[in-house]
DNA sequence: ACCCAGGCATTGG
DNA sequence: CCAATGCATGGG
């Protein structure tokens, strides 16, 4: 059987709630118990099993994207344990155990999904994006591949504006596409100096820059400090604490499962919402 | 009919 | 350096 093995313990249903929380995701569709993405030219399916999870196809293409996906590179079991002598993480650890934050695969679509969620609810932000993977993605099975820099680099702005993206926000998606940016060499960069480089981009700013390196590439100590939900949660969880980017310095070196970890435990406790 | 929602660039002090 | 402003959609 194509099995992934991923440490224990893992929640797959927990850790891709992400997907479903705001309506559907047409590049990470969730369909009867499973999930769907586009890996190349085929769509993988995802599902539970004993001991990881069950991908099909799994092979040398399918594979490190789907390890990428579902967030292998974190280490849950060090954050565990960290997290237990401090009462408010120890509790959401253990309420939230198996909690493995996916992360986005690609970094165009890491950063032109965080434009789309810039400023408005996460509802409007999908409903956005999945028109603009309707338009400029390619169907594979049920899921879609994500809309490529290639693609979006020869589309008018006013394009996306009928997809619903503000006039600024259009021209900052094809101006991205049409960047020349090598991402494989910004990865190697440390996390102040990948900031730096993704800040001078028009339209990406720090919250964008601190969700890639959280989201994308999974950065043990990004902190998107600016986030709303990251802030509605620290207020929630730690009323006491103040300045959320100072507070941020507390849960070092693991702020960015704290982060996820926080986010939701915030959207899944309905009596926190005000 | 409002108002807010996982920001950002722009403008003006 | 900081304050004010406009922007798009969807849910309450």
């Amino acid at each position: 059987m194509p099995l992934l093995r991923l440490p224990e313990p893992y929640d797959f249903e927990l850790s891709t709630g992400r997907y479903r929380a705001f309506g559907p995701d047409l590049a990470n569709l969730w369909v009867d118990g499973s999930l769907r993405r586009v890996v190349g030219r085929r769509e993988v399916r995802i599902s539970p099993a004993r001991g990881g999870v069950r991908v099909e196809p799994l092979d040398a293409e399918t594979r490190p994207v789907v390890r990428k996906l579902l967030g292998t590179e974190f280490d849950l079991g060090s954050f565990y344990e960290w997290a237990g002598p401090e009462p408010v993480l120890a509790r959401l650890t253990r309420e939230l155990a198996g909690l493995r934050p996916p992360l986005a695969p690609d970094p165009f679509e890491s950063l032109v999904t965080s434009i789309t969620a810039q400023q408005i609810s996460l509802h409007a932000a999908f409903s956005v994006r999945n028109r603009l993977i309707e338009r400029f993605g390619r169907r594979v099975g049920q899921a879609y591949s994500f809309p490529t820099a290639q693609r979006l680099r020869r589309t008018d702005p006013d394009e996306l504006v009928q997809l619903g993206f503000s006039h600024r926000k259009a021209e900052y998606v094809v101006g991205l596409a049409a960047e020349k940016i090598d991402f494989a060499a910004l990865e190697q960069l440390p996390d102040e100096e990948i900031k730096a480089r993704l800040v001078a981009i028009r339209g990406l700013g720090e919250w964008t820059a601190d969700w890639f390196l959280a989201r994308h590439l999974a950065r043990p100590r990004a902190w998107p400090a600016g986030d709303l939900g990251v802030r509605k949660a620290v207020a929630a969880f730690y009323p006491e604490a103040g300045d959320v980017r100072a507070f941020g310095e507390r849960l070092e070196p693991f702020q960015n499962l704290s982060a996820h970890y926080l986010l939701a435990a915030l959207y899944s406790d309905r009596r926190l919402e005000p």
